[in-house]
DNA sequence: TCAGCTCGTTATCAACGATTACTAACCATG
DNA sequence: CATGGTTAGTAATCGTTGATAACGAGCTGA
């Protein structure tokens, strides 16, 4: 690398060199030191630059925020804004799984400055969720809505990198997203008696006015939604 | 192991000094010569005792779980297991809330020993579900159940804990817990339109097989069940 | 040219985790 | 009481770490 200054490039190669070595380990057992062999600067720099370590950790969180978040934004959108919130889910737990150490790092910063770039992640989640308010598919705040399902998200996250052979199975990361959107979004996902509720409902209302009705499904209906303790009348 | 006739007064106290401490930094912010020197040790006895400021930690992240999982036990359990779900939810954040460090070092463990506590943390929650479970209030396995709950839980006080600007309000932590716990139990307050889906379901059956209904609550009751699209013409 | 800035090197400090060697107290058994 | 083995306390030390200070090389703009 014969180039001496081009961009910032000091600042870049700490980053970079700091970004690698957290591919392998927790991001407090990372060396100042090592980070200076790495990135072919002396110590310093690091101080120069970042005024501490934290702030370097804190700057690294931030930059790994960026590429969470472009990864979130290269998502296409579809026409459902509810599978939209789906995939952004899945798309969060493999970042995580993919760089445990940095996640670590972005979600449960040490010291006392915060990575900034969550209150941009938020601002993304407050978006994807309120496209889900424009199609009428939203039953509560946005803003209560995004909290709720980046908390349950993280959550997921955490306690399968914690705890990885109680917690790193493949079915409770489905669960729990569509238990988070569905009570969220209140989509027909959540709960299959909605779906057949709207149908009776719909089928009383022609039953009331009049209307002509299918008596077959009414007959399937009547008999799901039946409460336990009442066994076949007839 | 077991010692003399006393309680090991050395390891009791390093325990308990390090415990102190960790009320007001963090785990990894604590240094072993502060224990040492609260605790009246000299350096040796914590690796003696624990081996390793790794092993001292995670020895005191297992006590706190005891005292978390005593705090849970005490508990008075009502004839309502999903609302006993529900209390131990927030008992659960309340404890997350009151000891930050400490819950960080029980849940986030940096090492690579994790603390072997959280398989009774586990196990009772699996027994508060299967109660669930037992009433007929159960729509998955225990396990799944037991690790979803457990997961959204952690995930609602790490971020409280993480981010409190942004995430400490107290909406969050019901939301979460009503749409887990609604989920996993189908309880009902996880969607009011199907208590009310059930009524009306009740009401079309009786208008069916000719017995009387309240018209009032049917008014009511279709107003709220009437899609979006479909306004009061016709 | 000179002042001013960024960048890099070396040397250094205080604190930290961890270890060694040695000593003092204890406790059951003979 | 004397024994040996375990546990607890003291002092000194090693290697590493985060963080600074002092200094100089190189470039920039006036």
């Amino acid at each position: 690398m014969g180039g001496t200054g081009d961009t910032s490039t000091a600042r870049e190669r700490i980053l970079r060199a700091t970004e690698e070595l957290l591919a392998g380990k927790d991001a407090l057992a990372i060396s100042t030191r090592a980070i200076c062999d790495r990135a072919k600067v002396g110590m310093p720099e690091i101080y120069r630059q970042f005024g501490d370590k934290q702030g370097l950790l804190t700057a690294v969180a931030d930059l790994g925020f960026e590429r969470f978040l472009a990864a979130k934004r290269r998502n296409p959108l579809t026409d459902d804004p509810v599978a939209d919130l789906r995939t952004a889910w899945d798309s969060h737990v493999a970042f995580a799984l993919r760089n445990p150490y940095l996640y670590r790092l972005m979600f449960t910063p040490t010291g006392e400055d915060k990575p900034q770039a969550i209150k941009e992640a938020q601002a993304i989640l407050l978006k994807a969720v309120e496209r889900c308010r424009d199609a009428g598919r939203l039953r509560m705040s946005p803003e209560l809505a995004g909290r709720s399902i980046l908390s349950a998200n993280v959550g997921v996250c955490m306690m399968a990198l914690s705890f990885p052979d109680l917690f790193g199975d493949s079915e409770t990361s489905p669960a729990v997203r569509d238990a988070v959107i569905g009570k969220v979004t209140g989509d027909e996902r959540e709960d299959s008696r909605i779906g057949m509720a709207t149908v009776l409902a719909q089928a009383l209302v022609g039953t009331l006015t009049g209307a002509p009705t299918s008596t077959g499904d009414l007959d399937r209906l009547t008999r799901a939604l039946r409460p336990p303790g009442a066994d076949s009348g007839a």
